[in-house]
RNA sequence: CGGGGUGUGGCGCAGCCCGGUUAGCGUGCCUGCUUUGGGAGCAGGAGGUCGCGGGUUCGAAUCCCGCCACCCCGACCA
């Protein structure tokens, strides 16, 4: 029988863990806030990999590892940074167990002389290689990225969205001036943006973040913002120009071109599987995930259409023929000829696990040279001629990641407005979506709203990020009735 | 970390208040037969330290204490 999935308008949640659950791409695991990610979720995040990881390469980025392990004095080094994260470190303190009485205990000998912290992020450890690495001019800009895995001890956590443990990358750059770092930090961001909108099929606002929601010692911090169905805003990719801090905090020097020791420029900038959750929660529907095709792990899966015992032959060799075909073709593609399954219930399990486009293949077929090709996110279903199948999958796979990011953007901008008053915002905030208000650029106008109505701003857009909305007009901040120059993007978020 | 809830074969649950035979049910799993173009039907069968530890009691899934995990609300955060 079916695992049940909690239709979305009765339990927005409660459906979130349904699919999650029912499409196998998480699970929890014994230990509070990690997860397990089955081969469902760790392909998708595979390809989110090798999508991203391309871009990186194309702007000029390599790819190094650095440890697992902080030195706690690393972390205290950088004020801001310090404050940020000491709230949220698992620390390693000994090194060695011994039995004790038949129990497995911490041996108090083995105490380490200073303790490591499990790295939240790596700028520290990441600046102590660099101050090493970096002499003159002529070493920078230096362009590296790392994937990894971090952990942060959260106190609440949820699958993806956020887990005491999670993969991501961290691109951390250094360069010989602010203007150059302050124009990688931007083109990473562009890079998030286009990995959003092209490899997910999820539209994403740019803009910057606001002092309070900063990184913890950044000068600026730039993010991608998406809208989930239910309303509230997820913050999806952030790229963070550092300014001299780090190089300060690390003694990282180089001397310029005049022989004058100078700090160097900073960036870094993060994504991680928390991209998964905001493409559950872009795309999914009641009968479970809605993968976009150029992430899928499986874009296409062929149903064979046969009877246990019967003659099944002829239909297992048309579809092997369509398989083969479509692996030729460069598709993801599994053939689905398991026999203790029957052919409703895998249609129906594919649905659940997102895949775009779904043939099955019978008798009737054979004999009619066709396949039924059915695409997950209308459900609609036609037949096609077995000949075509390469030229009609292509085409069924271009028009499902087309038609989900319209979707999706379609409904962004049904559920973004403008707030005349502090009235009508709180209203508009209650019922969900990105609301646009004019702000004072006080951090106490800022507060006072987040606390009134646990809406935070989510970001000062970039120009022409909402078509048909000049957020840049100035006038006043209806909440503090003092002068603003501009709209900022608030919502309840994630 | 504060408040609330939950934890019982793989999964979903009942039983707990009011302690007392071999701890039930649905689904899944195994075997057989019949079915087979949208999550099949019938029959037989396997599978449980009742989250973990301690206590009360002649006797604990059930009562008490502690701990762990998950979910919800709050504070904090990618």
């Amino acid at each position: 029988m079916a695992e049940k999935i909690t239709p979305r308008d009765r339990d927005y949640n409660q459906w979130y863990q349904d699919v999650v659950r029912a499409a196998k791409l998480a699970e929890t695991s014994p230990v509070r806030g990690s997860m397990v990610l089955p081969p469902n979720g760790y392909e998708l995040w595979e390809n989110m990999q090798r999508g991203l990881d391309g871009m990186f390469k194309a702007t000029g980025h390599r790819n190094a590892y650095f440890p697992l392990f902080i030195p706690k004095g690393f972390l205290a080094r950088e004020a801001e940074h310090v404050e940020g994260f000491a709230k949220e470190c698992a620390v390693v303190t000994h090194y060695r167990l011994k039995e004790e009485d038949g129990d497995l205990v911490v041996d108090p000998e083995a105490e380490l002389e200073e303790p490591l912290v499990v790295r939240p992020t790596s700028e520290t450890i990441i600046w102590d290689t660099y101050a090493r690495w970096i002499q003159s001019w002529r070493d920078l800009p230096l362009k590296l990225n790392q994937w990894a895995n971090v952990v942060r001890w959260e106190m609440r956590t949820r699958l993806f969205l956020r887990t005491a443990e999670f993969l991501w990358q961290e691109g951390h750059t250094a360069h010989a001036t602010e203007e150059e770092a302050v124009e990688e930090t931007r083109t990473m961001l562009d890079v998030y943006a286009r990995f959003a909108e092209e490899w997910m099929a999820m539209p994403v606002i740019r803009g910057v973040k606001t002092a309070s929601e900063r990184f913890p010692g950044a000068v600026d911090t730039y993010c991608i913002e998406a809208l989930m169905q239910d309303g509230k805003a997820l913050q999806a990719g952030t790229s963070h120009f550092l300014g001299q801090n780090f190089a300060r905090a690390f003694e990282c020097t180089f001397q310029n071109e005049n022989n004058e020791p100078e700090y160097v420029w900073a960036t870094s900038w993060g994504v991680s599987t928390r991209l998964i959750g905001a493409l559950i929660m872009t795309h999914g529907d009641d009968q479970g995930v809605i993968l976009p095709p150029k992430l899928a792990p499986v874009q296409v899966a062929i149903v064979p259409i046969t009877r246990s015992g019967g003659d099944n032959e002829e239909v297992l060799d048309a579809a092997e023929e369509m398989r083969e075909s479509l692996a030729r073709a460069g598709y993801r593609v599994v053939l689905d000829d398991r026999d203790q399954y029957r052919p409703g219930w895998k249609f129906a399990q594919y649905e659940v696990e997102g895949v775009p486009v779904r043939l099955a293949v019978g008798p009737r077929d054979v004999k009619n040279g066709t396949a039924e090709m059915a695409r997950r996110d209308t459900g609609e279903k036609a037949s096609v001629s077995a000949r075509e199948i390469v030229p009609a999958v292509r085409e069924a796979l271009h028009d499902v990641q087309q038609a989900l990011y319209d979707r999706a953007y379609a409904f962004r901008r049904d559920h973004t407005r403008v707030a005349e008053s502090y009235d009508a915002f709180k209203a508009q905030i209650e019922e969900g979506g990105f609301v646009l208000m004019h702000w004072d650029g006080t951090a106490e106008t800022e507060a006072r709203v987040k606390d009134e109505t646990k809406a935070t701003i989510r970001c000062v857009p970039f120009p022409d990020q909402f078509p048909g909305i000049d957020t840049e007009a100035a006038g006043t901040d209806p909440v503090s009735g003092r002068p603003s120059e501009r709209l900022v993007v608030y919502a309840r978020a994630y």
